[in-house]
RNA sequence: GCCAAGGUGGCAGAGUCCGGCCUAACGCAGCGGCCUGCAGAGCCGCCCAUCGUCGGUUCAAAUCCGACCCUUGGCUCCA
């Protein structure tokens, strides 16, 4: 079965053919000027989730995610606190902190987070290069890329030239030959004016600076979009196989990413573009300059790694999705019920020994249309909602199985567990088996406990004094659930 | 204005590339039954959609073509 992918440069569906023994998968990651919000989040997910399943199908995977941490929002807000002593400062620490939410959703680690502060050279080396080649050029000490001497330009973004406005802000367009030009280098650091705008918002009348650094035109910065071709190119290679960033940046920092990258090897830059569809809340994108955002970190505490991650796969990568409160209570039912069905089966699996002689083909039938299933969803373009799909199928075939046999089927569980970790939890990143310390079974041990009190309860027909037991655990977040076996709990 | 994505049941959201198995998937909410001292969970079943509008192609269209309306995103920092 082969993986096909919607490729936004063609706007077709393509069947996914790598060109070397590597998958070679760049993201385009995030400038840290501030904690992430759930938006973020869900490009992370889904290109965790693409990497996760190129792996599980059998490629070795090179995976860069780069972050930005040399941008005008990041200077504006040094001295905002007295440890923030400069630009560098502001991004260590939110760079240590998207690291630790990384981890919390549980993403498995790219192989690289390559920052643009350590890929100056690079960044310059490759500005010379397209200079020398013709395709850009010097101005006041800043260098700017020709779009005209690039045929290409607007290929991604399906943009016609003479249509475009001017990038940039204002100052430096009248030292543009063209409108459309964009900065490879911006000569004398942060634009005044931009950083104004941010330091006013920010803290009054700061006047923070920008590093700078040396260059053969000027003390100055790098341009936006050059940093994701020099870290593309540095870590990965001329030609990659595939590039995901957020739809809101393919005009204009994909297409010039194009462009310059193209312009200076003659080499296609990606050949395949996945864009993923944007976050929304109440009919807007999720913004941080919107102020309608919900961070990583509050998310986290709210609703923890598998309720997000449930609700991120409720949706295609390329769809936008909305985020409501609504929407985040039915992942938290979706996900319960992997969870519940999940141990459900390993404790009916431990019930019986692994000699047992009972077989239920409609459960080990199940295990292999549930895994055929998710199979082919994965590859029609990452379809995770539908693989979701094809899991709660078997859910369904694990709890009927439970519910209509005496005595269960061991390899038949052994299998289902097996998928669910497999699908669920290699490719999905879903953990079913939350971390115990010494504290959880201690406190399980109490509840263990009171449950007996409340078993003794009942068998003596004192109901009332029963229910205000379980209510009292309920009050404390313990869900306890009454079978046939005796009482089983969860904690919430 | 230009470019892109999308408009499917109360909500949410697949299917649209390669027209027929779509009398439209997995769900959430709701309803009924089983189970239960009760509740929950689970199991079984049910309710709710002619797929933005109009027109065209076809034996056959949610799926192809055209026009129009609406929403979101981009054209300034942005996942």
């Amino acid at each position: 079965m082969v993986l096909s992918v919607t490729n936004s440069l063609t706007g077709d569906r393509e069947e996914f053919e790598p060109t070397g023994d590597e998958v070679l998968l760049y993201v385009c990651g995030l400038t840290v000027s501030d904690d992430p919000h759930l938006g973020h989040a869900r490009l992370w997910t889904h290109a965790d989730v693409i990497a996760r399943w190129l792996a599980f199908s059998g490629y070795d995977v090179r995976h860069v995610e780069n972050f930005t941490d040399v941008n005008e929002k990041i200077a504006a807000r040094v001295g905002e606190r007295p440890e923030w002593e400069t630009e560098a400062d502001v991004a260590r620490h939110y760079i240590e902190r998207v690291i630790e939410y990384m981890r919390g959703l549980n993403f498995q680690r790219a192989t690289v987070y390559p920052r643009v502060s350590e890929h100056i050279p690079e960044i310059i080396d490759l500005v010379e290069m397209l200079i020398e080649a013709g395709h850009a050029y010097e101005a006041n000490g800043s260098v700017y890329f020709d779009v005209t001497t690039f045929e290409d330009y607007g290929k991604l973004s399906n943009q016609q030239l003479d249509e475009l406005e001017a990038q940039g802000d204002p100052d430096e367009r009248s030292e543009k030959r063209n409108p459309a030009d964009f900065a490879l280098w911006k000569a004398g650091g942060v634009a005044p004016d931009a950083i104004d705008e941010h330091a006013k918002h920010n803290h009054g009348d700061d006047r923070p600076t920008g590093q700078t650094w040396d260059s053969p035109w000027s003390e100055g910065r790098p341009g936006w979009h050059i940093e994701c071709s020099a870290m593309s190119m540095t870590h990965l290679d001329d030609t990659i196989d595939i590039h995901v960033g957020g739809h809101d940046l393919v005009f204009p920092h994909h297409e010039n990413e194009i462009a310059q990258s193209e312009a200076a090897t003659g080499d296609t830059f990606a050949n395949y573009w996945l864009h993923t569809g944007l976050l929304e809340t109440k009919g807007e994108k999720m913004s941080s300059s919107l102020d309608n955002f919900f961070t990583v970190e509050a998310a986290l505490e709210e609703y923890g790694p598998n309720v997000i991650r449930t609700f991120y796969l409720a949706t295609e990568y390329g769809s936008k999705q909305t985020f409501s409160e609504e929407s985040m209570a039915e992942a938290e039912e979706r996900w319960d019920r992997l969870e519940r069905t999940y141990h459900a089966a390993v404790e009916a699996c431990d019930s019986v020994d692994a000699t047992a002689k009972t077989e239920d083909s409609d459960l080990r039938e199940a295990v292999s249309e549930t895994t055929e299933a998710f199979t082919a969803a994965m590859n029609a373009d990452f379809n995770v909602r539908e693989a979701m799909a094809a899991l709660r199928s078997l859910t369904t075939a694990v709890n009927r199985h439970i519910e209509d046999h005496a005595t269960y089927d061991y390899q038949g569980l052994k299998a289902a567990i097996e998928t669910f970790d497999g699908l669920g939890g290699e490719v999905f990143g879903l953990q079913f088996d939350e971390a115990t310390d010494g504290d959880v079974d201690l406190a399980s041990e109490l509840v263990e406990l009171v449950l007996d009190v409340r078993e003794a309860e009942r068998e003596a027909g004192n109901y009332d004094r029963a229910d205000d037991l379980r209510d009292a655990l309920s009050d404390r977040g313990i869900e306890v659930q009454d079978s046939d076996d005796g009482p089983t709990f969860r904690f919430e």
